[in-house]
RNA sequence: GUGGACGUAGCUCAAUGGUGGAGCGUCGGGUUGUGGCCCCGGAGGCUGUGGGUUCGAGCCCCAUCGUUCACCCCA
């Protein structure tokens, strides 16, 4: 542990005394800052987001982080390595037991249940997105708070509304990502009906072959053995070539549901792969799974997942209706976003120089900054500081207010891009620098196309 | 929870065990009030922390904290 007791030394150059100075206080491991620079690629994928979801019917909630434990153990399944070993869990002051959300889907669930929302409209189509928190060891695209953007249907048990989940994810991702470096790959987990058929068959056969499987595999015998199919040990995979499959095990109705899911996907024109190890984490999966892998991320490369959770609703509480829903994991959507997407730029750099010229320029900032991001800078400077300034923020143009401005009564508008410059009277002056740079704008996004 | 790699200037990184440097950034200058490019200069470090070995440690050893990648798990 880094000693309390330890003090940074601070030379002071012009008294060489030695000043004691706090220590630096850290973020949390796992709990990252998403500093200026960062921001505007935030800003762009909630954007997508968000206007993806509303095309598609959607309509936003905002839920609290912290829920009462039993939303969870419920929810996603006492067993669950998320559960077990992954969450936030705290007594309360009055002792309840309280969670940091691990994941969206069971949250939105409650707040359904619990305000009948579900009675008001037969079928709901609702999403989300904030900050999720597990207790894992950090890698590359995994935090302990991360963020997601969930989405959910509740109360249709259609095919259609499988399909449309999935062509949501794959949209929003498809904004930052073009379609080679995304995998879809798809699976039916069965139902309350054809599952236990097969897990017990698979279990028979993993007793067989447990002597050849590597420890892990084992382990998760005992804790999801659905999960051992998905092993990548190569000792592991020699051994499980004759598995039981899910696929052969699946009843009617899961076959048709997934034929029906498969069908509309084609007719949404989004390419997939069937692949029968695909396996959940959570308990409540049901049917339809899917994840989308992007091929160049590193080990953490799901970007989105999700699927059918039917039984979910009854669990929590609520009637026994169908849901189906997915989530995107936003830092994993950022990875994959171009840098150069995330610049930001400011309209005018206006540069003010003496007494009236400051009283001038700042009368100016309101009605410019109706329309324009203006920055006015606090410090007096020389010209040219200003000059580097503006082209150090991207400014489009600069205004020029100074002493020959004042005497002239004309102010100096320069265009930074084209080099331009002009000078404006200063009747309306506010009114023709808008009308300038609204102008350039337009050429500009025109002649880009 | 397990394993590997790495901690040096704000950032990215150099430095056979022998006086800690560069690029970028920052600040100033290159003659009156015009940015990017170029040139010159300044500031900025108890080399993560604590021990040990040594005449001498950024470098070797131990511990500790942190970062990172992978396993596990998952978005």
């Amino acid at each position: 542990m880094m000693s309390a007791k330890r003090r940074l030394i601070f030379k002071n150059k012009h008294h060489k005394q030695e000043i004691k100075v706090s220590q630096k206080i850290t973020a949390v491991r796992g709990f990252k800052d998403i500093l200026e620079q960062e921001a505007p690629g935030w800003r762009k994928i909630e954007d997508v987001a968000r206007t993806k979801f509303l095309r598609f019917g959607f309509k936003e909630i905002r839920l609290p982080l912290v829920e009462k434990n039993e939303v969870f153990t419920r929810g996603i399944g006492e067993h669950t390595d998320i559960v077990e070993k992954e969450m936030y869990t705290f007594l309360d002051r009055n002792d309840e037991l309280l969670s940091l959300r691990p994941e969206a889907t069971a949250g939105v669930i409650r707040a359904v249940v619990e305000h009948d929302l579900y009675k008001q409209h037969p079928v709901l189509k609702l999403f989300t997105f904030g900050p999720m928190f597990r207790r894992e060891r950090p890698q590359k695209g995994r935090l302990r708070q991360f963020h997601q953007f969930d989405a959910e249907v509740i109360g249709s048990a259609s095919p259609v509304a499988d399909a449309e989940i999935i062509c949501l994810a794959w949209q929003i991702i498809r904004e930052f990502v073009s379609q080679d470096r995304l995998n879809l790959e798809l699976n039916s987990l069965g139902c309350r009906l054809c599952r236990p058929i097969h897990r017990e068959n698979l279990l028979k056969y993993l007793e067989k072959i447990k002597e050849t499987l590597c420890d892990d595999c084992r382990r998760r015998a005992e804790t999801n053995p659905l999960r051992v199919l998905d092993c990548k040990n190569e000792h592991c995979k020699a051994a499980l070539k004759d598995a039981p499959l899910l696929k052969d095990y699946l009843c009617e109705d899961c076959v048709q549901h997934f034929s029906q899911v498969r069908d509309h996907l084609n007719q949404f024109n989004i390419p997939y792969i069937l692949n029968p190890h695909l396996v959940r984490g959570l308990d409540y999966y049901v049917k339809t799974t899917f994840e989308l892998v992007a091929t160049d991320l590193g080990a953490q490369a799901t970007v989105a997942a999700g699927g059918r959770y039917d039984g979910l609703v009854r669990d929590m509480g609520g009637d026994d209706i169908p849901g189906v829903g997915m989530a995107i994991g936003a830092e994993r959507l950022m990875m994959l976003m171009e840098e150069d997407a995330w610049e930001q730029a400011i309209d005018l750099y206006l540069i003010y120089m003496g007494e009236e010229a400051k009283r001038l320029a700042l009368s100016l900032l309101p009605p410019l900054r109706e329309t324009l991001s203006v920055y006015a800078p606090y410090e007096q400077k020389g010209l040219k500081a200003h000059m580097r300034m503006a082209d150090k923020l991207k400014a489009t143009a600069a205004l020029i207010i100074g002493d020959n401005e004042i005497a002239r009564k004309k102010a100096v508008l320069k265009h930074l891009v084209n080099h331009e410059q002009i000078e404006i009277s200063f009747n309306d002056l506010a009114q023709e620098i808008k009308q300038q740079l609204c102008a350039k704008k337009e050429t500009f996004n025109n002649t880009r196309g």
